[in-house]
DNA sequence: TAATTATTGTTATATTATAACATTATGTAA
DNA sequence: TTACATAATGTTATAATATAACAATAATTA
């Protein structure tokens, strides 16, 4: 079997990974599970289940993160994340544009924040939405 | 048609709404929509859309929020956050217990929050995933 | 090379959410 | 008070998102 390997993140994806992993790379937008199933027909997955379990796993090693409001995937655009437990968007109500947000002081004060039950977290996800510059101007 | 006024948000709620609300309110924990459902039924309540659209107008005007990442919803336990565009929320993957957090210098910070590409947010949701107290200790 | 673990394939089904259309109730302004 | 507009409701059907359960194969490791 013909794996690849991919140095960002020192990790070796499986066939359907990887097949999954570069649609969503490609993609300029966040993508969805359906979506991707269709894409990836012509390669031989033809089952939901195979998609998401890709999508899973590409979730879990930080690949690839889950932009929950809108069900859909986008690729890590920040390779030092290295695995992603710390994730945070930019999401234009009206063109639906998303962005990985990549904060130095943003990321370090979530990452510090403790809250009064004194529950520590290992993970967070925050989406911020608003008009993007060019839906503000329209 | 008997409605009740809701002091909290200035707001009245519709019959749906209000039983709706009620059921969110009552319950501990954070509810899905389907779930709701069935607690309603003796109400009268039949369909999913009547669900969900009591729900998009309670999430609309802050009385409840929706955690995304559980496809779940909560009453606002924030009498002070009027109309609810900025939220946090703590979640416990092992109990899933969730509380929402009320920190005045988080908001504050995130409110003020500019990304590099000037794009200026209206809202944001905020969901940090740990273990509570009672589950680290297992 | 055996044992273990990860991945794949497949069918069926569960769960979450909305479209479309008809009707009724409520709020507002002449 | 009537007409007009807006919000809420009721109903059926269906779309979109996601997982259960089971069998087989590939890759890793001991």
């Amino acid at each position: 079997m013909n794996k690849m390997q991919n140095m960002d993140k020192q990790q070796i994806l499986s066939k359907n990974q990887q097949i999954i992993f570069d649609i969503i790379e490609k993609a300029k937008e966040p993508i969805k599970a359906y979506s991707i199933l269709f894409n990836v027909q012509k390669k031989g997955i033809k089952a939901p289940l195979q998609v998401y379990r890709a999508l899973d796993k590409l979730v879990e090693i930080g690949k690839i993160h889950k932009i929950e409001s809108r069900n859909s995937f986008v690729a890590c655009k920040n390779s030092n994340c290295q695995i992603s437990k710390a994730t945070a968007f930019s999401i234009c109500e009206s063109c639906e544009e998303v962005s990985e947000i990549s904060d130095n002081k943003l990321s370090k004060y979530l990452e510090s924040f403790q809250n009064k039950a004194g529950m520590k977290f290992k993970k967070y996800n925050l989406e911020f939405f608003g008009l993007c510059k060019k839906c503000s101007i329209k």
